[in-house]
DNA sequence: CCAACATGACTACAAATGTAGTTTTCTGTA
DNA sequence: TACAGAAAACTACATTTGTAGTCATGTTGG
């Protein structure tokens, strides 16, 4: 059954979504690292990425710890939480709280590889065994 | 196939992007109705929805009418099409371009009923079947 | 004809965000 | 021991966003 612990943390806006993925990728990081993944899409200082950091931190989404003369950033939430979060989120706002569309909107303007959508058959099964079998 | 028409568009913040859902259920609105809408969650003065809908206006996101002496406002842009947008940027930037990822986010924090999962995969027989006959 | 509305236009302003410079503080090394 | 280099801390500032007040103007009932 779906875990429902509603993330109570303020959202991140786009920019800071942007350094939470990477630090998701990377799971513990520090500041130069950040400042140089960014850096592989545009320029940006390392004190931006730094201010990012702490300003992510101060919404609770990243804690730190000392390590030497610097500091290691990691998440306080799994990825795959926040990424629930935004889903359930994306259906209720909008798709009128339907899940169809989401998978519709998936399909017309993505589309499916066949080894994608058989995995996505699978795990619809999947569930709905565990489901019926308790 | 998907129709591939990146949008160009400046991208709608949180607030806009509520303003706009209401526009696109109502297809074409004045002021005075969003505000109302608006209201129904949380006090929002008239020119404030006014702002916010000139704001998206000026994003490309609306087109005005005039109509006796107000604006009527609506979408230039197909709700599906934006939300296609917003589920392939959510499918490359959150899930490493895995569609699955999405899917199994669906299911554990939301869950789906028997019968949302029945529909989603009758869409996905009927995605193989329009793609395989042709 | 005039005052009360309704409505668009213009203006305001605090908070959040993106971006980064400056200052302080260690720490290792010449 | 004093300085160069690294990293944190503090400060700065333009832009965007949320929220709304005020002004100008056209419409309308009395």
């Amino acid at each position: 059954m779906p875990k429902l612990k509603l993330q109570n943390k303020t959202p991140l806006s786009r920019g800071e979504r942007e350094v939470m993925e990477i630090i998701w990728d990377k799971g513990e990081v520090g500041v130069l690292e950040v400042t140089e993944i960014l850096n592989r899409s545009r320029p940006v200082a390392r004190n931006t990425a730094r201010t990012l950091m702490e300003r992510i931190r101060e919404k609770g989404w990243l804690t730190h710890r000392v390590e030497g003369r610097s500091y290691l950033y990691s998440a306080t939430v799994p990825r795959e939480e926040s990424l629930g979060q935004r889903v359930m989120d994306m259906v209720d706002k909008a798709c009128g709280g339907n899940p169809e569309k989401l998978m519709m909107a998936l399909l017309q303007y993505r589309g499916l590889s066949d080894d994608e959508a058989k995995r996505i058959r699978k795990m619809l099964d999947e569930a709905r065994e565990s489901q019926s079998r308790k």
